[in-house]
Parts: C-alpha cells; sequence; structure tokens
DNA sequence: CTGAAAGCGCTTACAG
DNA sequence: CTGAAAGCGCTTACAG
C-alpha cells in the first residue's frame, strides 16, 4: 500500500476516532502504557500507526518550555576543519534525538550575539559555540548557566563570566609538538607563521612552539614569529610569509598556526622556486583530509574533528544532567610526510 | 549601563507593568500602531525596549501554523562544495529574517525521508534539498506543495512527482565546455572518470562532455569512460584513474566530474610519476577555492556555489508568494591552469 | 483506568 | 481606541 501525502494527524484527530480523550491518547503515546486499558493501549497505538500520528514539536516545546533543538554558532564554514565539526556534531545529535540550528558567526561579536539572542527565542536546549569570540552575549549567556559548550577555542576573557564546558585539543602540547618535529630533523631555530592572536587555539599552538624551542637553549629574540590579522587563513599564510622572507629569507623550518595557512606559505614558496620540504620544512595544523592526496609536502598535527561531535553532545549531555562544566581534551598527533 | 542576564520577559510582563491588555502589546509589538493611542504606543514601546522583549518564537509559529525556519538537507558537509553551499544560504537566510536547520543525509534515502518526517514536524517554512535523492517522502513533500528548493542536483525520477524549484548551473554545458577546453589543447580523445551517474548533475557533465567531443567526428566507443560508486569523491577518483590507466595508459587528456576526483586521480599520478599537466592534462569541475593555493596544475569548471544562497533565498520567496517552480540556472565557467 | 480543565505565549476576529 | 475570549496542539496535575 503506497503511504501518499495528507494532512496532519493531531492527537484530537485520533481521540475522536477512538472515542476516548486527548489525555489518553496523549499518554499512550508518550509510553505510558500503564495508565490505560490494555485494549485502550492497543487500539490507540493502533491507530497512531496507520494514521502516523507524529507529535507537533512546536506544540510540545511550548508546554514543555523546551526544544529539541540546538544551536551552533561557528564562523566561516568554509574552512574545512569546521565543516567536519558541523557534520561530526550533527550526526551525535542526531543519534542523541536533537536537530542542529548552525548559524555563521563570521568571527564577529555583533553577529554571535544576535544569534544569541535569536536562538534564546527559538528556547534552543543548547549552545555549541565553536571558536567563540569575547561578547556580552556569550557571557551572560554562560553566567546564567544555559548550557554552553565551547569548541575548538578555549572560552575567551570576560569579566565576571562563568566557566563553560569546553572540547579541543591541548594547543599548546600541539605547538610543542611541533617544535620538536622541526628541532628532530636538524632545523636548529624554527619560525612561526600565524594568524590572530585573539583567538586562544591559534596563542596556545604558538606558546607552546616557543616555549618548546627556547627549552633547547634558543634565545627567544632568536625565534621569528609573524602574524597576520587577515580573517581567511590563506591570505593571512600568504601574507605572514612574505613578510618572514622579506625581512630575514627562508628558514628552514616554519611552523604554520593552521594548515589553511601552510597553503598560503606554500605558494610564496611555489612563486620564488624554494622547494618545500627540501628547502624549507613545513609543519601545519589540522591535518587536513586533503593533504594526503594534494599537498604531499605538508606535515601536520592532524586534530580530531571527526571525534568532536560525541563529544560536545557528551558535554551537553552532563550539562543537562546538572554537572558543572569540564574540559574535555581530545588526543591529537603528528602525521609526517617529506 | 550593562545590560545583564534577565528572566524571560512576555507580553503579560507587559501587559502588567503599563496596565493594559495584552491584547494591546501584542499589536503594538507587531507594529500595529495605529491601533492604539500614541500615548499608550509610547508607553509600550518604551516598555518593550527598556525590557528587551523579544517574541517567543515557539508560541508565535504555534498560533500562526508556520515558523521562521527552514530545513537544509544536504549530503556530506566535509564536502568543501557542500560547505559554500551551506554558508551561502545560511547568510542569505538569515538576511530575510530566518534560521537554518542543517541535516546531513548521508546520500542516502532513508536518512532523507526520516529528516524530511522530523523537519515536518518542526512545521520548518521551506525546504532546501541538496543533492537530493529519489525518495517517497521527496515527492509525498513535492506533491504537496510545500516550499522546496533543489540545489545542485536536478530533480530525481520518481512516479507522479510533481516539478520542484530548481538552483544549479547547466552541467551539460559544464562538461561540453571542459571537453571543448581538452580538444582545443590538442587532446583528440580526451578521457573521463566520473563516481555515480544516479547524481543527475555527474550524469549531466559526462553526457556534454561526451557529446561534445563525439561531434568532432570521434567514435563514441573511442572515448573512455570510467566510473566508481565509492561516495568518497578522493577515493572514486583515485580508484577510477587507477582502473582507466591499467585498462589502457594515461590519456592525453582526462575530465574528472568533481575536483575531488581530480585530487584522487592525481594521487595515481604522482605515484607513477606521471607529470600533470605535462603528461596528462586534467579538468576538474567545482573549482575549490584551495586550488589556486595548492593544485596549480589543475584546470576546472568554476561552480558559483557562494551564489547559490541568495538564489535558493530567492526561489524559496517565489514559492512563498504562490509562484509555479521554476529553475535558475547559475553561469560557469572554466579556469584554466597549466 | 479515564477525562475535564488549565495553561505554555502568542494572535486575532469580535464586541464595545 | 481597547479588552475579553478563543484557540494553535500539546502535557499534566487533579478528580473521580
Amino acid at each position: 500500500m503506497r503511504k501518499g501525502p495528507r494532512a496532519r494527524v493531531s492527537l484530537s484527530t485520533i481521540a475522536a476516532k477512538a472515542g476516548v480523550s486527548v489525555s489518553t491518547v496523549s499518554r499512550i503515546a508518550n509510553g505510558q502504557l500503564h495508565r490505560a486499558s490494555p485494549q485502550t493501549v492497543a487500539r490507540i497505538k493502533k491507530l497512531v500507526h496507520t494514521l502516523d500520528y507524529r507529535p507537533d514539536t512546536i506544540a510540545r516545546s511550548l508546554r514543555r518550555g523546551e526544544s529539541q533543538v540546538v544551536a551552533m554558532l561557528a564562523p566561516n564554514l568554509d574552512n574545512p576543519a569546521m565543516g567536519a565539526i558541523a557534520q561530526s556534531t550533527e550526526a551525535a545529535l542526531r543519534a542523541a534525538g536533537y536537530v542542529m540550528i548552525l548559524c555563521d558567526t563570521h568571527d564577529e561579536a555583533r553577529l554571535q550575539d544576535s544569534y544569541i539572542g535569536a536562538m534564546r527565542d527559538q528556547h534552543v536546549k543548547g549552545y555549541v559555540v565553536v571558536s567563540a569570540v569575547a561578547s556580552q552575549g556569550l557571557a551572560d549567556l554562560i553566567s546564567r548557566g544555559e548550557p554552553v559548550v565551547l569548541a575548538g577555542r578555549r572560552q575567551p576573557k570576560w569579566p565576571r563570566m562563568r566557566r563553560a564546558a569546553f572540547v579541543g585539543i591541548d594547543n599548546r602540547s600541539a605547538g610543542a609538538d611541533a617544535a620538536d618535529f622541526l628541532l628532530r630533523s636538524g632545523v636548529e631555530v624554527p619560525a612561526v607563521i600565524h594568524a590572530s592572536l585573539s583567538s586562544t587555539a591559534i596563542a596556545d599552538r604558538v606558546a607552546g612552539f616557543v616555549d618548546r624551542v627556547v627549552s633547547t637553549g634558543v634565545k627567544p629574540s632568536r625565534i621569528r614569529k609573524v602574524g597576520s590579522n587577515h580573517l581567511q587563513h590563506l591570505q593571512a599564510g600568504y601574507e605572514a610569509a612574505q613578510t618572514l622572507v622579506r625581512d630575514g629569507g627562508w628558514p628552514r623550518g616554519l611552523l604554520c598556526a593552521s594548515d589553511m595557512m601552510a597553503y598560503g606559505a606554500y605558494r610564496v614558496a611555489r612563486e620564488a622556486s624554494v622547494d618545500v620540504p627540501g628547502q624549507c620544512l613545513i609543519v601545519g595544523v589540522d591535518e587536513n583530509p586533503l593533504n594526503a592526496w594534494i599537498a604531499p609536502w605538508l606535515s601536520s598535527v592532524h586534530v580530531p574533528y571527526e571525534a568532536f561531535g560525541e563529544a560536545i553532545v557528551e558535554q551537553l549531555q552532563a550539562s543537562w544532567a546538572g554537572a558543572p562544566p569540564s574540559d574535555r581534551l581530545l588526543p591529537h598527533r603528528l602525521v609526517i610526510r617529506r
């Protein structure tokens, strides 16, 4: 029997057909099978099935005061890392019975707050903020005790803001691992290029890297660091690498704070016919899956974005259960290519 | 004055403070300024502002029978093209006052239908289906007259399904353009590799390509075509290229039905030390923004994904206004690198 | 075991 | 110009 399109079936439709009250149908539809006679239960269950009754989530949300919707706020989705987080989070939420609203904050406090407001109006059940930026709305949201999970970038500073749960990697340690690799490979004083340090993730990577190099006896002032505030990391990498090279020539080894920046730096090398990794050993962070296919010259710290989703949902559920916020650090690992 | 966290403000909160009925507050909050005395209007507007009243969208949706939420169903977000569509659609929806729920269908009919059902329960105001797959739920949805916009991939065949609006490029013509380029470059009989032809986008590209080559007098049987049903286009490209080369050596020119497939094919070439584009000229489709940075060996048909969002929202709005479904073909163009 | 009633926050014809 | 009332579809204490 083909199931064609039909009009919506509500509790009252079923109640009328079965000759019982909506209360009874509601209870049975919600699985309270011991609050009605077995006959009634059987009859209603059958009707629910044949008529394909599906509860109106809007009405349910209004009544219960909570929805099955979780908001994900993230900057630029066109970044592959962001896509991987969105993908895994969506899958994990779905598995847990939730649905995800996606908001692109463009890394701007204003937009982030505007979305936080809109999501609040939607009575979303939780907030996943990827690469959060410091803002009043975020501070209020967290301080109000709403279920918030920060991902990728640690909590930005804001006066009197409470702590929120976190999912990400240990970026300091990732930076240190990259430094180790370059040092081990014979690079005495590796350089580093990075995007805006207002991102705690970037700042941590750079700090971990520098500390590790310094620990081998290198004077801090000898480590060349160049930043670019360009939001687009491809462009940021291109500009920062140009500056770096102009001011002191090519380093033997270079940490790029993200793979996208490494791609930008690669273009500078190509334009100057500098061999990578022969003349300059480059390490990125993210381990974009494309590296294995088209960037065989790039080593990179793998960040398990595909595992973020599950961890994020666990953090949300902990929050719903009333647990205090905690950090969840996922393992990273260096992928070497040369 | 710092605005701290506070409890929700409802119409009745304001009504009580102002000593008027909720009806009056509702009207004014909804901009019906000529249905109350100027004094009342001023007083209410001020309260709305100072208390930061924001209508509860859930309650409003229930009452009005429609929401401000649009569902986007798409396969694997980790594909950069999908990310670009999601990004631009989200931005265009936001500009129009809507919010986007994102659902990952994994290119599976079952999941697609499950999400269609869930979105219907949410009373979403419209559906954007990127790379739709043939399914009962989709057919019902469209036939019921719901606002549906298909993107990227044309409408799949299904018995008695009505037509839906579409946004995408002319894939036949894109395939023909790729063929032209290879022919012009001196490749007499270019080959093609592709993923599953059940995607109309892929099938159209291949058909347009073959027709164009045949039109120069080449016998159809001489054109080598190899497909792979692997969902991951990187892997599909790798496998298809391997098969192609094993069965007849490297062609002088090759169309890969997507950039991701081209990346897969590139790895085969690299492993065999075959020079690209020197020995084999490769054309992809999508023009992934990364090409300019790390795939200087790849020519590609640019697909304006960043423009899809706006076109999609226009199609949705046309549908809401009662217009019949139409096709919206966006311009593509070949980007040459060698 | 079952149902009548209240209420979630809003909108909107209707009456005055 | 303003308000009382009904109702969107559901859930849930309460009464019987």
